[in-house]
DNA sequence: CTTACCATGTAAGGCGTTACATGATTCA
DNA sequence: TGAATCATGTAACGCCTTACATGGTAAG
């Protein structure tokens, strides 16, 4: 049994919530799995053909509007495949920090560079964590009524807590740097 | 000018420290860099190569030895080319958490099988985390002779950071699974 | 009417992994 | 002497991004 290719499962997973575009599919690659997943439109729409192709899932185009809109969802087999992907060991998780490449390289160029590239980070951190804030907010009611969202706010907490991370060490990063910036 | 290889970078960047050989190169990546940064040799070897070519690494044959064995050095010129990347503002972090994406889709399993998941992540991380704190008490001590060090430092100061909010996350996920699990 | 968003797709090309292939040296 | 580690490299192949190409619809 081959590895199983992750972009295939994801669209899996988030079909087995709801039937959904391509189109839809890619927002929810830059809001909702944002932080931990993400994906482009040139491998999204080859990526559904060939699920269907494989009878993992079906497409049905709109025909009521001109615009083309194919909504896709997960059958039977897709189910199963999802299942027995969802139950093997996590193979790897994958990061590919540019920030703290670009921070262990940082005395070739100095402090003031390298606080530069904090401060950037910091913002960006700050302006996600803020939706997630969100996020967590509106999931915690919601979970009275339907627990199914439990998973979702898991990694919701997850993103919180490692972000929450990140800020504090901004904090203490940009203190360390400062004392020899002049 | 088009966008840098980033693998271009982390390889001058270590050779902006010492020279290397690409088997030490590929060591680095798996225990200092691992938590941010990853390659495999045959990613590493035709790099290499390639960076000699553009004259911004050099390499010498060890002759004394039966044993292939080549070290490279940067040069003014990849220095230079270092220099400019890390002056450039960061263009993107790139997670893709497979622990995750198997606890987002995990209501299709249920909290036993997604359970086991986040035991395992836990597991991995305490071990890393070891290094990590250790790494940081050896640090500390060398600063105080040599301040170069500072920028290895943050990286693992940013490590431990994010792995205890992994933990801590944990401990919590852990909890609110554990409640609906029997 | 024009901007933003909805919506789908292809082609070229880069990047990187896995698997394979080979051999030296060190240490128990 | 056998295992672990040092050491380099290639070939096949897969996956994904970027850029391009096209057009509908809604809201101001």
């Amino acid at each position: 049994m081959a590895t199983e290719k992750k972009l295939d499962c994801v669209i899996l997973g988030l079909l087995s919530h709801e039937q959904l575009t391509g189109y839809e599919i890619k927002k929810r690659m830059d809001t909702t799995l944002k932080y931990f997943w993400g994906a482009s439109y040139g491998s999204i729409y080859p990526t559904l053909n060939d699920l269907v192709k494989r009878d993992l899932a079906t497409k049905v185009e709109d025909k009521t509007t001109n615009r083309k809109k194919i909504t896709y969802s997960i059958t039977d087999e897709g189910r199963e495949y999802l299942r027995n992907w969802l139950k093997l060991s996590v193979e790897k998780d994958e990061l590919r920090y540019e920030t703290l490449l670009k921070l262990f390289f940082g005395n070739e160029v100095g402090p003031k560079q390298t606080l530069l590239h904090i401060k950037e980070f910091q913002f960006k951190i700050e302006g996600e964590m803020e939706y997630l804030l969100n996020s967590e907010k509106v999931l915690e009611k919601v979970l009275k009524m339907d627990s199914t969202h439990k998973y979702y706010l898991l990694t919701v907490k997850f993103g919180i807590q490692t972000y929450q991370a990140y800020l504090n060490w901004c904090k203490e990063a940009v203190m360390m740097l400062e004392k020899d910036g002049e």
